[in-house]
DNA sequence: CATGAATGAGCATTCATTCAT
DNA sequence: CATGAATGAATGCTCATTCAT
């Protein structure tokens, strides 16, 4: 009701670029309520209610519920993927590349929690029943993560002849899982950095090259 | 559709057992629905129909939908957890505990595909928003887990310092992740025992106690 | 559920009358389920519960939830006729027949709250949707009531010139409603014989004639 | 079935008040499936269908079925109490008042049967098992004729004593009655005027002060 | 006669989506 | 572009009634 009296947001006079700041309020409202009420439970009422939009009007910039939480993951995932790619380029060496990996999300947990419920509780849901739908964010998240891996293991630092995907598979898993208990315990909450660093260690551990005697790489 | 299939009802003379075998039915079609529609996606009719009942009879043996989806979970997790702790009783070590574990859950996986897609599409969601449910048998699944870890810890087999309980989470996180996307990937199916061995692998490694100085790396 | 073990009541050896008694019982149960939730609330299964007999038994002995009603009405108006028979015997002139009337229905009122309730709340709908149904019970009633009138205005006690069934009637509706709202008022409940002598008191003193100088009937 | 007849929705220009158009239409809708089916047996999609609504629409307006009911009575009471205010206004004395109202309630009841009928037969049940609703037209309405029935009392006029707010219930009660077998007697009607004529004229002796020796009935 | 498990038609209500304004 | 009233298909659940035992 008195949500249509949301203030238009600082638009400076002539300025048509309303489409994105409506799309941008639309977007931001459907994850904050699908992350309180999940996808399936959540109306398209209250998204475009909580937007300050009516109804139909999510329809101009979405083709429907599904298509919210489509636009949602790749909206998310790109943001993920665009940290993560910050925190690798900072980061010398394979192993410290994964472990900054681990710290930057759970920063992000930390730091925009709607955004992880989403991603923790819907994810699957979509991946298995939005058939179509190919997930190109997550797929991208993937490879990053992979391609350290991979780097890792050239350099020697890891241990090779694992399946790098498969081990950033298991990674993300894990990391998701960490992320999930630490979200839903509102009370009494562990210190996840803690939490990620003792997991990235343990991680790390698993991938070093099993002792064999072994020539540094770069010459010591 | 399949409703040509519904038995004729024809019972060996004194097999009062009717209960049991009704809701035995209904379970296991429900197993196979939400698996291939997922929860939300599922009907109660469906669920009938498969099992070959009317609706009404359903809750004649459940208290609803959501009922059908928790004693669901309950079934499942108690036949992993029967099966881990047969796994885990037949293993010397914590770390080939560790391993059996690792394999049985693939087996369980590649035996009862549908109850696998169950708990690692929906129990999440089940987590966050069905309240007031305590899901007693994950939280055993965990614990059963954990105490594998703490037994390594204890014999000198794990380096202790991690917290058992966030690493069998981790360790579920990632078994989870690996097993839905061998489930999805319905065509070119990778092998999951070989999977699931270098994740083990991995875990372990990583689990191990931290190479102090016990007769130097670099010599006396 | 234990309600089955419910004592068959003292039964002497070979009696096989059981009949009556459980049609009995379930009329009984009836009357307490449609008072206390109304017929369409009430199901058949809790008038079996409360009977401690299948639901199936139900229909052994009636019809169906419609036929308990029509039979109940009918079990209720009898027991009301016949107590008002008893109280018109008793009185000698029409102006104490229509007292004694009203007395004996506020007596059975308190007595039978149950009773008084489903009369009160369900009769109409029953007049109305239960087509085909003459409530041959109400009618007596009704007569019962008329006759009474009729021998006053005949004896010069009441005024002669009104319909005595209206009349009948518009008592009917006026203790009607004095018994429900009696019945309805839980709490702080009011004085019912009082209420209901007033009432009597009212309602006589306009069916008196009009003052006109008139022989008395019987003279003296 | 009449789904033909639902209006081209053509609107003359300016007429935005398609609100109270919808609401006014679905309540007539409802009033009349309930007056012939009664509130249990009827449906939300009946009503829609004759009001020439989708079914949700009814939800656009009303709570659900049972404010439907809830929003009938205070239609129904607001008009009768209305009503009955214009009758007791243009009447000088008490008893006059009274043989207004009654007189004006027959003829609602005449013009307007299908309210007469819900009220008639839906409004004890409502009173029982409604909890929670007040009834507050219901009360106003018995309000109103107890303040009439006092004001008798104060100018002499009523025989004092007699407890007004209880008399009110009981002209109710048989009111309500007639009118209900009024309207039952579908065929061979009676005249609904002189048979409340007759009553009022009862209740109207019944009330006047009882003829203590003032100035003597016989001569004087 | 008695049982009570099974039935399945029936219903209130929700909500994604459309479209006239 | 934006609105939000209207739609109506879809669904979980109830309960009167039946019938095999």
């Amino acid at each position: 009701m008195a949500d249509s009296l949301r203030k238009p947001r600082s638009r400076s006079a002539s300025t048509p670029a309303r489409d994105t700041d409506k799309g941008r309020r639309i977007l931001d409202a459907a994850i904050s309520v699908f992350a309180e009420k999940g996808f399936f439970n959540a109306t398209v009422s209250e998204v475009a209610r909580r937007a300050g939009v009516a109804d139909g009007t999510i329809y101009l910039y979405f083709k429907g519920k599904d298509d919210l939480l489509i636009r949602l993951f790749e909206e998310i995932m790109a943001r993920i993927n665009e940290r993560l790619r910050a925190a690798i380029a900072s980061a010398p060496t394979a192993p410290e590349k994964l472990k900054a990996i681990v710290r930057a999300q759970a920063e992000l947990v930390e730091a925009e929690p709607a955004f992880a419920e989403v991603i923790c509780v819907e994810l699957r849901q979509s991946s298995k029943f939005m058939k179509e739908y190919e997930n190109p964010g997550f797929k991208a998240y993937l490879k990053l993560i992979a391609e350290v891996i991979e780097e890792g293991q050239h350099s020697g630092a890891f241990e090779p002849g694992c399946d790098p995907h498969l081990l950033a598979r298991a990674l993300f898993g894990a990391l998701d899982e960490l992320h999930l208990s630490w979200l839903l315990s509102r009370s009494r909450r562990f210190d996840l950095h803690d939490a990620a660093a003792q997991l990235a260690d343990v991680f790390l551990r698993g991938l070093m090259p099993v002792a064999r005697p072994r020539r540094e790489p770069a010459g010591g």
